[in-house]
RNA sequence: UGGCCCAUGGUGUAAUUGGUAACACAGCAGUUUUUGGUACUGUCGUUCAAGGUUCAAGUCCUUGUGGGCCAACCA
């Protein structure tokens, strides 16, 4: 195919070894890669960066990748979490050359068994799992041979065969591999292979009762589709002496595993045990609660398949132990959306502004643009009326040096309308500040400003007469500490109190009464939004994906 | 007292395979700005340790130290 001569960008080990392996015209030049997900949750962020991996290894290097779900344990699986994976694979923005099942293999596998009990390689053991694990041996103890080790091919053979037709029990036997219980890799010390479980597939429904383990599976799967480089995390690293054994023993094609460390990120957990207890605990509403790390939950918060696929190849690929900084793909997020979403605006805590010298019924649709980074955007008209809504933030009754928005006596430009200056505040009985009693000048006009003033802040504003009220949650991370996932206390303790703000009144331009999930919007100084997938025409819903940098914030903070 | 993997700024990855330690994020300071956004500029800071080989070591060797994974009828 096509030789990159001068490739400016370095390559991470993998594409090393494929460009070594391409160089050297192993398996015809062909690169075939897999994603290979249990169907048992949904899909997170640390799998987003591995279908990022598979899927863009193929497509660099002009292959294929093929999505196969690794259904060899029926009790754990279901078809929900099928559909969701597939889903959530092609919002990423990949198609699988091939969708598979390792179940697909069920009848292949068990054949293959066969043969290494043919070989004498295999044997079927009826100790109990107790028995089992108390002849293993540790890590620096050489274990001991089952009883039942030597048992003739032909009687294997027969109990074998009789395993699969239900004879026995489960937990009553398992076909182990017959390999060495002194080896120093645990994993080598007869492993076991297949396992009887009366258990209903989700594919193969009750057609099986003994089930293949992962190291009877997953290689041999590889191996059925050809796959040329089986990327895997580091966990599986000491597997690779089996999967290899197997491969060698059986003479079938031999796919190579590589390793690499998985991805932790700050502030959030991955595993999935861990994500199901936020869920069936409680702590969030669900898989998708958009403070999940879930793909689920990140596309319904509104971030993009294109950031995330960015941040994916901004952190690479490495083996060592790593806490990958979420700020990096809020940063992402940002960045993919600064050049995309439509500027708007929203007030989400509402204070009324009155324009004393502003005709009463009077509406001016102003000009805006749509979005100042890309041209393309064009312009629409928003309404001005003599009320508005303006952020109860945006004014300070005293306010401090650096704070340069409104206050007593102070200017500021509305976004796309005028300048106004602050005459008076007024307060309910309990000191609350209700309204903004403010003058504008006429020669102000956005686009048209003749009146030579400077004001220092420029603020969002709805017009009230045209405005629709709107829900809008605000999220913030979902843990205190920045390393959950090695942190020794209990999930409950490390979880951010407030992660989860609901603001019930906000009120929007109206231009985005027909906004859909899947749309992204910035509201002007307040962050990226998207309607929430629970939004309805009568009671609209957003979600805030990511805030805008905030200087002010910072400042504010750092008092 | 085993096997395997790993060690580069606050974080994540690079380093033409022995030849000036770089890129991005974060931080800090500033310029521009009808978003305290964006863009732009500057700045901060690093090879786990000790020996060795070499004109030259993040890279090779030795010995340590530190961390991770492995003993589920899970994947």
């Amino acid at each position: 195919m096509s030789e990159n001569t001068k490739e400016k960008e370095s390559l991470n080990f993998i594409e090393e070894i494929i460009e070594k392996d391409l160089a050297e015209n192993k398996n015809d030049g062909k690169v075939l890669t897999r994603f290979p997900p249990e169907p048992n949750g949904y899909l997170h962020l640390g799998h987003a960066t591995t279908v990022c991996l598979n899927f863009g290894l193929a497509k660099k290097y002009n292959g294929n990748c093929n999505l196969r779900f690794d259904d060899t344990n029926p009790v754990t699986e279901e078809t929900e979490y099928v559909e969701s994976i597939l889903s959530d694979v092609r919002w990423m923005g990949f198609e699988p050359d091939n969708i598979l099942y390792s179940s697909d293999y069920f009848g292949k596998l068990f054949d293959l068994a066969i043969e290494l009990i043919k070989k004498g390689l295999a044997y079927v053991d009826d100790s109990s799992a107790e028995e089992i694990a108390a002849l293993k041996g540790t890590t620096t103890e050489a274990g001991k041979n089952s009883p039942y080790r030597d048992r003739s091919i032909e009687e294997n053979l027969d109990l074998f065969e009789r395993m699969r037709k239900g004879e026995f029990p489960a937990g009553s036997k398992v076909l182990r591999a017959k390999i060495d219980m002194a080896s120093p890799n645990m994993i080598m010390r007869d492993p076991l292979l297949y396992r009887i479980k009366f258990a209903h597939h989700h594919r193969t429904g009750d057609d099986w009762c003994i089930y293949p383990m992962y190291d009877m599976a997953h290689g041999q799967s590889d191996s059925i589709e050809k796959i040329t480089h089986s990327i895997c995390t580091l966990e599986f690293a000491p597997h690779r002496e089996l999967y290899d054994w197997c491969i060698d023993k059986l003479d079938i094609f031999p796919s190579k595993q590589y390793e690499f460390a998985r991805r932790n990120f700050s502030y959030t957990v991955v595993s999935k045990r861990k994500l199901l207890k936020l869920v069936t605990d409680g702590h969030v509403s669900g898989w998708d609660d958009p403070r999940m790390p879930t793909i689920a939950a990140m596309r319904r918060r509104g971030f993009t398949a294109n950031s995330i696929r960015n941040f994916s190849k901004r952190i690479g690929i490495g083996k060592r132990d790593n806490v990958v900084d979420l700020g990096l793909l809020e940063y992402c997020v940002r960045e993919d959306l600064n050049k995309t979403a439509t500027r708007v605006m929203g007030v989400l805590d509402p204070l009324k502004v009155v324009i004393t010298n502003y005709p009463e019924g009077k509406t001016e649709w102003m000009d805006t643009v749509n979005n100042p980074e890309d041209p393309d955007a064009g312009t629409r008209k928003i309404p001005f009326t003599r009320e508005l809504w303006i952020e109860k933030g945006d004014f300070m009754e005293d306010p401090p040096k650096k704070f340069f928005r409104l206050g007593p006596g102070r200017l500021g430009r509305l976004k796309s309308g005028y300048i106004i200056q602050v005459d008076n505040f007024v307060k309910d009985e309990n000191g609350e500040l209700t309204e903004l009693h403010c003058t504008y000048f006429p020669t102000s006009k956005s686009g048209s400003d003749t009146s030579g003033l400077k004001p220092k802040a420029t603020l969002h504003w709805v017009s009230v007469e045209h405005a629709i009220p709107a829900e809008v949650k605000l999220f913030d991370r979902l843990f205190l500490v920045e390393d959950p996932s090695s942190d020794e206390r209990n999930l409950e303790e490390l979880l951010n109190p407030n992660s989860l703000t609901v603001v019930k009144n906000a009120m929007l331009e109206p231009s985005l009464k027909d906004a859909k999930p899947g749309d992204s919007f910035q509201f002007f100084r307040l962050g990226y939004f998207t309607p929430d997938t629970d939004s309805t025409e009568s009671h609209l819903a957003f979600n805030r994906a990511v805030t805008l940098r905030d200087a002010w914030a910072k400042a504010k903070k750092k008092g």
